[in-house]
DNA sequence: ATTGTTCTGGAATATGCGTTCAAGAATTTT
DNA sequence: AAAATTCTTGAACGCATATTCCAGAACAAT
């Protein structure tokens, strides 16, 4: 009924959850944005509104499929005390090779936009949350078949915490030994029986 | 030989600290900066130089301060052990009655500027680097001390990437049963023996 | 006191950024 | 083919912000 789209919004809109995901909300000018996404301001602002909205659109991208493949790596393992390990292992690995070297978008967002933006603080905590469900019901999981002993109440929320740790840590490009060694100490936590010291993750 | 100046240099530093903290580098606008510290553009760019040299040195205000009083609490500690729970209860603490609650000067600078900018990288991996050191001495006291068994070498990296953790979970401005469960959760780590589960903090 | 120096107040400037707008282009429908 | 509709292009606008500048004020030295 009238001129079609030149390009497919949710292609463009990854474009920006990379962008965003690596400068950040304020030091992301939209032209730059634009230059980016291959449009023009006219096509930016009619599809997806303002800077704000874009930005929203695309923390929800993120967490639709970054963010989502990732938990899915936790329940979808052979165990439960697998799937975490294997969170983590895969985390040190896109850390390491560049595509997590800014942190991750939510971590990004909670730590500049949280206390400014309400909205943004909800879809932050959201964020969390799924991530502390799924490590929950791995934990159940590893306890139910005698992986771990009684875990906490608190373990779930710790390991989130663990996360954000280390998408803080990664800014300092660190090395693999070192990542290595923080996971190696982060899910020493969980077996306490286990031998303690230069394990590897796997 | 001239004029005095009206105010105290560190006196309004520690106030650029403060704002820093709370809004962020590009959240903060030199407009309300100057506000704050009660004084106009030109008294502040001739002491301060440009807004990047004020955060730089409000940075280094921030590590000579807050910072080292916190680092202290590690290592003035009466047991190795007991420093490092010291200095997690007061983070709580901090957290929970608002002089922490958007998190810590150095994790927030790490995400927001680290990838932009090199000096800024620096000054973030030399502060992580100061608190692993104390955590290293306060491990190794520990374990003269028969505290804890042998720590593993990630053992203080650990610490700081929990500490990090931390200061982007507190951005969602987390119940005290919260921050104590994840913080019973991270030091379990340490006292592999001891009880699990429901113990508090103290 | 007067002079020299530095600081203060506050306007002024320049730049970058978010957003809007208008004219032309590409479709579909009639 | 023509009309209607929506998209694209790229400039333009307005605003916020970082920075500069200058006239006047405050103090030290002589």
């Amino acid at each position: 009924m009238a001129r079609p789209k030149a390009f497919d919004p949710e292609t463009t809109l990854d474009i920006a959850v990379e962008r965003f995901w690596q400068h950040g909300y304020d030091g992301l000018p939209i032209q730059e944005l634009c230059r980016a996404m291959g449009l023009n301001p006219g096509s930016l602002y009619g599809p997806y509104g303002d800077k704000r909205s874009l930005f929203l659109a695309a923390f929800d991208r993120y967490a639709a499929t970054v963010s989502k493949r990732a938990i899915e790596r936790v329940l979808d393992a052979p165990s439960g005390l697998a799937g975490i390990r294997s969170y983590f292992a895969h985390m040190i690995e896109s850390i390491l090779d560049g595509k997590r070297r800014w942190g991750c978008l939510a971590t990004n967002a909670a730590v500049e936009l949280a206390a400014r933006d309400p909205e943004i603080a909800l879809k932050v905590q959201a964020h969390f949350q799924r991530l502390e469900q799924a490590f929950a019901a791995a934990l159940a999981r590893a306890e139910e078949d005698g992986e771990i002993g009684a875990a906490s109440r608190g373990m779930a929320s710790y390991l989130v915490c663990m996360v954000q740790g280390l998408n803080v840590v990664a800014k300092t490009k660190p090395s693999r030994e070192r990542l290595e060694g923080i996971v190696a100490a982060a899910l020493a936590t969980l077996t306490p029986g286990a031998r303690r010291g230069g394990e590897t993750l796997q």
